[in-house]
DNA sequence: CGACCGATCGTCT
DNA sequence: GACGATCGGTCGA
């Protein structure tokens, strides 16, 4: 059991980092609980050469400053001005690559997820969806330039290991308008988890 | 400044 | 399958 760093982090295959991070657990502590989940569903996005990105053609705002900076740091934004989508921001400064979480699979605090939730039963789709995700665990967009090194949000490696066949790459969703690059195969999942939708 | 749109989701038909 | 919620970013006037 051992925390991700900047070894796995800085690397500039944002692609390979995105299926790495299949069967890996997100841990959020704060609010005076802690919650885990097996991430099941991730996105690859590029950076300035991938239209689908927000850094698509080196755009740099206040939003996208974060993805500028180091890997090694959480990336969350408003999409549809209502959901709250965590990315982990990988690569070196000034590369703005992110991967997004878009499922998990609860592990711990499975109360808390459902509370916040506002739901009764566990299961899908508690953490299915990356605006779902982030309210069963509490992730805000304040939290957006957050180190994944420290103690609140980190990412664990359990020595949980997938077989190739066990992996999915299929297009990325929602994505209609980054044109050719729509077609790209940067969305992994895990076969036959019933975490997200299928 | 105004108009348009989006890395979504739940609900209704 | 269709639609509305709801607000920051982007672009053009």
């Amino acid at each position: 059991m051992s925390k991700l760093d900047y070894s796995f982090y800085n690397r500039s295959n944002v692609v390979s980092i995105a299926r790495e991070l299949l069967g890996k657990i997100l841990v959020t502590r704060w609010d005076g609980a802690i919650m885990s989940g097996r991430i099941v569903e991730t996105e690859a996005y590029g950076g300035v050469t991938d239209r689908a990105s927000h850094a698509w053609n080196g755009r740099r705002t206040k939003r996208t400053e974060i993805m500028y900076g180091n890997g090694g740091n959480g990336y969350v934004y408003l999409c549809y001005g209502i959901h709250q989508l965590f990315n982990v921001v990988t690569n070196v400064k000034e590369i703005p690559h992110a991967v997004l979480i878009r499922a998990l699979e609860p592990m711990q605090g499975v109360e808390t997820m459902l509370q916040r939730r506002g739901k009764q039963k566990p299961g899908y789709p508690l953490t299915s969806g990356p605006g779902n995700l982030t309210a069963a665990l509490g992730i805000i967009t304040k939290h957006s330039g957050i180190s994944l090194l420290g103690d609140e949000i980190f990412i664990m490696d359990d020595g949980f290991r997938l077989h190739k066949k066990d992996i999915v790459a299929t297009t990325r969703i929602g994505v209609d308008y980054a044109g050719e690059d729509a077609l790209l195969p940067y969305r992994f999942f895990i076969r036959g988890n019933t975490h997200f939708r299928h």
